[in-house]
DNA sequence: CACAAAGGAAGAATGATTCTGAATAAAGGT
DNA sequence: ACCTTTATTCAGAATCATTCTTCCTTTGTG
């Protein structure tokens, strides 16, 4: 089981290497940012996160950064309908809660029982189930639902 | 309570009503080939196979009228990471499974309890959660899974 | 049947993401 | 330490899905 109590580059290296791919300061400052945060940015939003860091790095190299990391199981891409996809640093199996009105992504604390999605594998004829994701919508706390008050 | 054993026409007719939206020819053409698949199609796997029942229909006009059908609640539109929007015909609730070597989406027979989604529901604090997705990952019947056979 | 307003056609425009080609910098060997 | 090999980077062009714009057609209503 890999190490958590390592310093950050550490353990970025050493998955780097496990993957055959090279440690680079771009890949470096991209993890950096993104394990340091419990938001959800966008690919731009870590492109100018990073740059602030980060003498230069083109946007390009911080859409491949950001697949790397998700190659290598350090990160998570996260899509939704509005537009852009959104990056997780968290590894570990959780949930998220997306709100309706402004599109912000929010960790949620609890964690749906194994037994539950077992049972929906039995559901899927065929077809072999390797994972799954679980995504609560509504309005978070800085947005009032806005739906339509009509029966 | 909606009427399911009426002709899909009148179902639609009446749901745009309810909305305030006109009856057309091209509406009903997409929700005739949505309604009739089990398929998941995107938006341009419709506009090829509607164009073939209706002598000229635009692209930008299959869009606008899936997103007709999602606000008069008779479509939904699922996103993934894998470049376009996909939309379902069913609007009862459902889960799907997505194949990660085809992008292909399947339903899934069962579904979650409604007990766990009201339990994951305290641990949003403050978040107002309104509805909820869940898809499984795997391997379709037919693709094979090829990850990686290292430990 | 005539009218006003919504809807549609066609293609341009937009925005996110990926590709291209030349230059740079890791890792490994001498 | 230096050199070689080759993945990685940069910068901007290219691509893909989706939306917008302009003008024309059709729908629903009196």
């Amino acid at each position: 089981m890999p190490q958590q109590d390592q310093p950050p580059e550490a353990v970025l290296r050493e998955a780097l290497e496990a993957n055959g791919q090279r440690f680079t300061e771009q890949r470096a400052a991209v993890y950096r940012f993104l394990s340091s945060t419990d938001k959800h940015p966008t690919a731009d939003e870590v492109f100018l996160a990073v740059r602030s860091q980060v003498p230069v790095i083109s946007l390009a190299t911080v859409y491949k950064s950001l697949e790397t990391l998700v190659g290598c199981g350090l990160a998570m891409k996260l899509t939704y309908g509005d537009g852009s996809a959104r990056y997780d640093g968290r590894t570990d199996p959780h949930h998220h809660a997306r709100c309706l009105q402004c599109s912000r992504i929010f960790d949620v604390a609890g964690r749906l029982p194994s037994e539950e999605i077992s049972e929906l594998k039995e559901g899927t004829e065929g077809f072999h189930v390797t994972g799954y994701r679980l995504e609560l919508t509504g309005y978070c706390t800085h947005c009032q639902p806005v739906e339509p008050a009509s029966a």
